[in-house]
DNA sequence: GTCACTCAAAAGTGTTATCTTTGAAATGCG
DNA sequence: CGCATTTCAAAGATAACACTTTTGAGTGAC
């Protein structure tokens, strides 16, 4: 029995749950679904058209984010925004593929503003050497890149050099931020708000950052991050 | 008439599912499975008596946490600790339950370190006059309270004053914090690392970073939280 | 005899369909 | 109003089939 059912295999990793998934995520997310919302497992199944099965694991998925609560005879219940895992890396996704990116910036920014310092002190303490030399030639990359003009490759310098701090900062915690610091400092610079040539200041404070790790000088890696982010804080208007 | 039929509510929630999601989440967390063991579906409904349904979207739940990675024709494997997604509120819950949990605490203690101080600089911008007052009145039973040595009570406000701050702080991934702050502290008084006497200067601390935030001053309410979380940062030994 | 290539079987998850059980809400009856 | 009954929807069980890698046995060339 030729069953032409041919599932397409190339919406990037296909997976009929993933779609479902990313489907009533961004409607979650994106406030299209409104929280109080009741939803049943039938309506999705056939609005989606997938068995059951599908259905209650992707619900599943959902509920251990506290999107939705599901409970029985009531159905499966859009949660209030306050409850939700907001540190989920799926969920971070959806909100900023969602017209209210906006606030996820926001909030990403002003919590790197407050961990990335105290990663640095970490980093100075617990970094292998390894990381400390990539961190210094990142540095200077970073400046090379900066003097010439070449955003692009600055920003993905940057990116390298943010992530590698919180990953050194021998706080699990904080390292598993640096996915977010990615798509934040992507972000940034997609929505132009980043200056034309990185400032000498930022990047004096980048390789000060980087020297006080190398020498293992917590305070000093700290103070200089602080310094790094103080563009960014104006930026968000929190000075 | 007392028909005996009453189902013990307290159990967390029964639910076969949760029972076998919390068992896997702390052998795992607990590494008592190591990264890298290779788990079939057969053998776990086995195992838990469960059938293949529930065996399966537990480990899809599993899966979104990022504990284990379910492959075809492999099995379901488990995942290294740095892939984890730490901040989930339950992986949380399962490591502070696992013979590990002191990792656990000093890394939240250093998320606290970093992100209170600027959850109380948002706090002092953005606020409800509610929360503003509701502070104040937490900041004065916190010194009565810790005035008169009654610990217990003395925690509980404690908690209460920290939650509010990071719920106050306009900024929804503080906010999603504060279950996590409450099992620090809770820890923190617990493995008795608290003074028995609550020092002069910490409730002087949170006074003032109650005022400037009742009076809607970031950077000194910024600053007076830093002053509260010295105490704790150098039992970190983070100076 | 060894290397490389092909192809088929096996192992395990993915997916669907259907059924029974259970719990909670709504309803109706006294 | 209070209690029992009904009803709805999720929780869970079971069985079958589809899909994908891995493994390895067989085959042929050198």
């Amino acid at each position: 029995m030729a069953k032409a059912r041919m599932q397409e295999p190339e919406t990037g990793d296909g997976g009929l749950h993933r779609r479902m998934l990313d489907a009533l995520g961004e409607a979650i997310t994106s406030g299209q679904l409104e929280p109080g919302r009741r939803l049943t497992l039938d309506e999705l199944q056939r609005e989606f058209g997938v068995s059951r099965t599908v259905a209650r694991d992707t619900m599943r998925v959902l509920e251990t984010m506290n999107l939705v609560q599901s409970r029985r005879r009531i159905g499966i219940v859009v949660q209030d925004p306050s409850r939700w895992n907001v540190y989920d890396p799926q969920l971070v996704r959806w909100r900023l593929a969602s017209p209210r990116r906006d606030d996820q910036y926001s909030s990403l920014t002003e919590l790197r503003i407050a961990v990335e310092p105290l990663a640095a002190a970490g980093a100075a303490r617990r970094a292998t050497s390894g990381q400390r030399a990539e961190l210094a030639g990142l540095a200077a990359e970073l400046r090379a890149f900066g003097e010439a003009g070449d955003l692009e490759s600055f920003l993905a310098t940057d990116i390298a050099f943010h992530r590698l701090i919180v990953r050194s900062s021998g706080n699990e915690m904080f390292a598993a931020l640096d996915g977010m610091i990615a798509e934040a400092l992507t972000g940034r610079t997609r929505q132009g708000r980043m200056p034309f040539h990185p400032r000498d200041e930022a990047l004096d404070a980048h390789a000060r950052a980087a020297e006080a790790i190398a020498h293992g000088n917590p305070g000093a890696a700290e103070g200089a991050m602080r310094e790094v982010l103080q563009e960014v804080r104006t930026a968000l208007n929190l000075d």
